[in-house]
DNA sequence: TCCCACTTGAGACTGAGTCTAAGGAAGAAG
DNA sequence: CTTCTTCCTTAGACTCAGTCTCAAGTGGGA
């Protein structure tokens, strides 16, 4: 979907509720269309380039407005402050990160997702949403690791991962 | 496994390294296997409270150090400061959490964990770790809501407002 | 015993996010 | 149109969690 296709239908989103896109939360709307995942502070920065008169507290109202509204969704990533991306009319995805280089693959399951709603119900809950990471080193980063070993005396980390089969 | 045997671990796992076990640091640990699930901060208060000449800065390097050394996970559910627990010797498991009253169910699930490693697997990624968070309603919080529930369903009404772009 | 690296306490500092007071639009009512 | 009311915004102070620095303390090995 085109960044202006985007941007129109969460103002119609917005609009079919009454609520107010006012001009400051447009041009704050206007950026995030056009970027993948960004933290409140880059968008805070980005947005005061063109518009410095926009304050901080607006940028992370509008921020948590479209949350409130389902149309941004924040993740926590290890490293750093959490990212946010916008989620309106996009397929529900999760994430699967390169520790050395950062890269980061959106991924989606039906079975997965299956079987999270299993257990889910198993303990009576109602699922609000998830939040499901996978962290690792992608194909280059591991030959680069090959290679490029670190000289880290420190004792293999107890990382017990269940493995199954 | 009882606190008291979870510390003689942790002390051998840490003698075996080489780490020093400070008394500051036998502090700590004897908090931390008290309890499940913790914040950085509550760890603090905690120790102080009994150890009032404990600083901050050296819970936080004792929480540092047992992470470094994998004796330790943190974990970031969507409010409020990052959660830690204590891992060695436990089984892996993922983590289901009341939005509304906070609980923190944790759950293992055989299939979750191998449809997981098809997926990696697939991305020709080599995994390290993962985070896996669902959040929800529980059984309790799900009547309560239904009672307090918001007048939400106003009518659809367009605002028309100056236009960006 | 002395030395040196490691560890600590105290407190300043930082980054991210929240709150508040006062002023400014926008729709509603008259 | 004018006034009212409610919502929204700016600016900046504030909070909270976490980090950093530095002088002082500790402790194990030569």
């Amino acid at each position: 979907m085109k960044p202006s296709e985007q941007f129109h239908e969460i103002e119609q989103f917005l609009a079919d509720r009454s609520i107010r896109l006012t001009l400051q939360r447009q041009h704050v709307v206007q950026r995030m269309v056009k970027r993948e995942h960004f933290t409140a502070e880059e968008m805070v920065k980005d947005v005061q380039q063109t518009h410095p008169s926009i304050a901080r507290g607006t940028v992370y109202r509008t921020l948590a407005l479209l949350q409130e509204n389902g149309l941004l969704e924040k993740h926590d990533f290890r490293q750093g402050a959490p990212h946010y991306e916008l989620t309106h009319g996009r397929q529900h995805h999760d994430h699967l990160m390169c520790l050395q280089c950062g890269e980061i693959i959106e991924f989606h399951d039906d079975k997965l997702e299956a079987v999270q709603d299993r257990i889910i119900e198993e303990y009576g809950y109602q699922l609000v949403s998830h939040s499901h990471k996978l962290y690792g080193l992608c194909g280059v980063c591991q030959k680069k690791g090959k290679k490029t070993k670190k000289a880290n005396a420190k004792p293999p980390k107890l990382r017990v991962m269940q493995s199954v089969e």
